[in-house]
RNA sequence: GGCCCGGUGGUCAAGCGGUUAAGACACCGCCCUUUCACGGCGGUAACACGAGUUCGAUUCUCGUCCGGGUCACCA
């Protein structure tokens, strides 16, 4: 046994697991020529954060597309930052969204697929071989700085101004210790972490491919960066390093803030014998600064949109979170949509190469039109069950009323839907209940004003006009008929462009009548077709509604 | 500071050496119309700056400026 081997035996006594092993336990997935296994790998030190469903969103979308897989895993090594409930949040948050992944994690305790733990903390042993093969063959070794030795090494690095900082070269106190100061320190206990003794050289260049940017040029990684810290778990670039070889992942999608710790992976997979993966950096989601005028990254303490809670509470359907999220990650995406208006989202072509280099503003106000499209191609069953479920959660008060009689509700919804064009009037379930209020006595609050040239009198007069022809079995056309015969009578035309012409003729055009019976039915200006109102109100209420009103404007 | 990424209308963005520089959202106007919404038509508005290369640069190169990231026993 070389010194290496020795060392290796004495920091891993009870690995006795080869990386062969490993290769045979997980071996290279059986799927079609070109399928992208990719994962979304979170830590669970908080809610689901928006930046986060969005590469989920473009992990899923590329595995997909391609006939691979996606798997979702849990990056648990830090336990200082980890909450309680922190993986049950974004399960839920991804559940809430209808984001599917194919294995890795499905609950507190849960899991699905051949390539688990997909649990970091439950995968040391796993680890550990690797680090093992990697002291025997000299490419890592124990590190006993203290964290004041540490700060001193920066201080003096910065003092002296060096390019680089960091624990490398020269620098690096215990790169060199012998065998026997090695073998010293650790038997009387002394705590350290494990490096990996890099070989790389700063003047040496090398190029990877980025699937969004292209290719990138950096120099290579020259740091002995910590593998294994002093509890004996792996720091984020070491777990990466075997995870995602292990668990067979081809693309890695991360946030493009590790775009400058891609030399550190690509060195960190050659020294295991690993084959690197292909990286697809993404830009964050960014939000207006108000204070620079700038963007920022959306934050978590700042901004209650960040978490993807804030959608499902304002009643966002999830589909329109989903498509808008769409628009900023392929660009061609609203051509496609176009083209495939009732196609499922997930049928959509992704591809990295149309992916936006810079990172998006979100844009609440082109959420919300989105919203308004994707709500306006649901049919009124499925926006039944959408508003009873967001109400049911956030307006209990509406929730009871509503819910009362679903088949009522699902009338009340279905006007104007389903036709070539369709209301847009709705962009979340939060408006419905005000948007139709009017239709429920328990939320009707009439508010009676009357337009400029419309009296109090006048609009009692139309009104029981109306009163004495409404005739509910009327079809549409038949009904406006009714209405425009009253006009004469009156002494308001039916022809809004006579009356353009000539207003004086006039005392006003059907739809100043037609507002009247509008206002006195519903209790607003503006509503949606009024015939299909009063079909859904039904007689009786529309003739109490009409002598209420007329009650009004005779004070 | 070193290294890296980015910079087309207010926003998201097409564009890959020659275009009247697409489209979407927002905004404005007109039309349609019993109101509102929808729909249709039209409009305002952009290649950060400076040098090159080229017959010709938004597109290629360099520099400047501006934004962002990163330099942890955090991910």
């Amino acid at each position: 046994m070389n010194d290496n081997q020795k060392l290796a035996a004495l920091l891993f006594p009870d690995v006795t697991e080869t990386v062969d092993d490993l290769e045979r336990r997980f071996p290279p997935r059986a799927l079609p020529e070109g399928a992208k296994v990719t994962r979304f790998a979170p830590s669970p030190t908080g809610f689901l954060h928006i930046g986060g469903l969005f590469s989920a969103f473009v992990s899923v979308l590329a595995a997909k597309s391609s006939g691979g897989r996606c798997f979702l895993r849990i990056e648990d090594t830090d336990k200082k930052r980890e909450i309680a409930d922190g993986v049950s949040g974004i399960i839920e948050g991804f559940r809430a969204f209808g984001i599917d992944f194919d294995e890795g994690v499905t609950g507190f305790d849960s899991e699905v697929g051949d390539y688990g733990p997909y649990v970091q903390s439950r995968r040391a042993s796993i680890y550990h071989v690797v680090a093992k093969k990697l002291v025997e063959e000299g490419l890592a070794y124990p590190c006993f700085c203290t964290e004041e030795e540490l700060t001193a090494l920066r201080e003096k690095q910065e003092a002296a101004g060096t390019l680089i900082k960091g624990y490398f070269g020269e620098w690096a106190a215990c790169r060199n210790l012998t065998f026997a100061e090695q073998e010293e320190k650790i038997k009387s206990g002394a705590p350290y972490v494990l490096r990996l003794r890099s070989t790389g050289e700063e003047t040496r260049k090398f190029t990877f491919d980025d699937q969004i940017r292209g290719k990138i040029e950096m120099p290579e990684n020259i740091t002995d960066a910590v593998l294994l810290k002093t509890d004996g778990i792996p720091t984020y670039h070491f777990a990466h390093a075997c995870d995602d070889h292990f668990m067979r992942v081809t693309h890695v999608i991360r946030g493009d803030e590790w775009i400058a710790s891609v030399p550190l992976h690509i060195a960190l997979f050659r020294a295991c014998g690993f084959r690197p993966v292909k990286y697809a950096h993404v830009a964050p989601v960014m939000k207006e600064d108000a204070e620079t005028g700038g963007k920022r990254k959306l934050s978590k303490r700042k901004d209650p949109e960040a978490a993807v809670s804030y959608f499902v509470e304002e009643g966002f359907p999830k589909e329109a979170v989903l498509e808008y999220l769409l628009t900023l990650i392929n660009s061609n995406f609203e051509d496609w949509r176009r083209a495939n208006p009732d196609g499922a989202l997930f049928d959509f072509p992704f591809s990295f190469k149309k992916m936006s280099q810079s990172g998006a503003l979100f844009d609440l106000v082109k959420l919300r039109d989105v919203s308004k499209n994707v709500i306006s191609r649901m049919d009124g069953a499925t926006v039944t069950l959408y508003t009873l479920e967001w109400a049911k959660r956030f307006d209990p008060d509406f929730y009871a009323i509503c819910a009362r009689d679903e088949a009522y509700l699902r009338q009340v919804l279905s006007i104007d839907r389903g036709t070539a064009k369709p209301r847009k009037d709705i962009a979340v379930w939060s408006q419905v209940k005000d948007s139709v209020s009017y239709l429920y006595d328990d939320l009707y609050t009439p508010d009676y004003a009357l337009p400029e040239n419309i009296s109090a009198q006048d609009a009692a007069e139309i009104l029981a006009a109306y009163a004495r022809v409404y005739d509910a079995s009327d079809d549409k056309d038949a009904w406006f008929q009714r209405i425009k015969d009253l006009c004469e009578g009156l002494g308001y035309t039916p022809n809004v462009k006579e009356y353009k012409k000539d207003p004086d003729a006039f005392r006003g055009h059907v739809g100043d009548v037609s507002t009247v019976i509008r206002v006195a039915v519903t209790g607003r200006r503006n509503t949606p077709d009024l015939h299909a109102i009063f079909c859904v109100l039904g007689e009786e209420k529309v003739r109490a509604r009409i002598a209420d009103a007329i009650a009004f404007y005779k004070g």
